[in-house]
DNA sequence: AATAGAACTGACTAATCAGTCAATTTTTAA
DNA sequence: TTAAAAATTGACTGATTAGTCAGTTCTATT
């Protein structure tokens, strides 16, 4: 594997466990296996370092939630897709959702960043969608899903403090539940 | 006003403003015009100094959101009290709001630290009021109180992006109305 | 007025960290 | 084969930081 390569995924481990900042650049380059100089020779500083991660995460999730929704689907067929797709996805990989998290919350962000990645863009599409067909309610596409996201981080956080629910499909379909009669007209 | 008091203000503005890690305690000190030496006798470390502003933060929203509950009203009207309350403090302390987001998504925290606070205590007791009078959903009332919560940090979010929505009464009646339905049976 | 103890000061330290750079190795292409 | 370009190393630096401490000032009590 490249040496890229290798920074970002031992990046995204050691972010997660303990902060940005806690982070030390050295520590990732060693922990990776690399020299201190390569690090910043593919990413100019940390905070480039940082949001190249992000955009990554985001187009991954993107990836792996696109693929699943089903072409001949229901509007609310597609949503609960993407919806469990995307607890799934955070359920699976917790350095992304805390790492993602931990961003989403820091000076980095805003709103139009968000509005740049495809995942949110292909979220956005399905709102408006529904909103066209009069089946959410008629409210702005970026204010749903927003709603939609952050139900499903409260579904994780709440799944990762109560994980005997974890694997209880009843349960998370409850949880879509939750989110579906919020945007739902 | 005592030095304690100072420090308080002032680290709630600085790390608001530039994050935890990116705000030296001789940055606090010197703005709150205290010397270094102070804040240390008052808050043995930056992380002790970090924990007490969050728990303080969260003992102002109690005070702030319980003095509005009318004692007379119905739950759904005790609920819609609580959510706006929440709302307005957190658009009108702005800095608190920040400080809460970031301290909720750092290693500080977790559903224990969170279950202590007064505030979260009264919401659980509406939740589980509702419950049993068949008002809300059948789920655990933690659950119940998290999306409440998460629905009202996205509200906030969502005003800040789009402040000319901020003073319409409609809308925000409209965003409760998202937050409701999610958790009403 | 005398005393004790609490509040307070600010210079200081030991550690840490992001980013640099001169030198070396590897790859590419002519 | 050769030479230029790209990748890689790791020791180093200048800046920053949390926390200390020896000494000073304020306050309350007798």
């Amino acid at each position: 594997m490249d040496r890229k390569q290798k920074v970002m995924i031992t990046a995204r481990k050691l972010f997660a466990e303990n902060g940005f900042y806690s982070t030390a650049t050295a520590k990732v380059a060693k922990e990776a296996g690399v020299s201190n100089g390569i690090l910043f020779h593919y990413f100019s500083t940390k905070d480039i370092l940082i949001q190249e991660l992000y955009n990554d995460l985001k187009y991954r999730l993107f990836k792996y939630t696109a693929d699943q929704i089903y072409k001949g689907a229901t509007l609310k067929e597609s949503i609960y897709t993407l919806w469990l797709a995307s607890l799934e996805w955070n359920m699976e990989n917790p350095e992304d959702f805390v790492f993602m998290r931990q961003f989403e919350n820091s000076h980095y962000f805003n709103e139009q960043i968000y509005g740049n990645h495809r995942f949110v863009q292909m979220s956005l599409e399905l709102a408006e969608k529904g909103i066209d067909q009069g089946i959410l309610k008629k409210l702005p596409p970026m204010l749903l899903v927003q709603t939609m996201s952050g139900m499903v981080e409260t579904s994780v956080t709440y799944l990762k403090a109560h994980p005997e629910n974890a694997a209880n499909q009843d349960f998370k379909d409850k949880l879509f539940e939750l989110a579906w009669d919020a945007i739902k007209k």
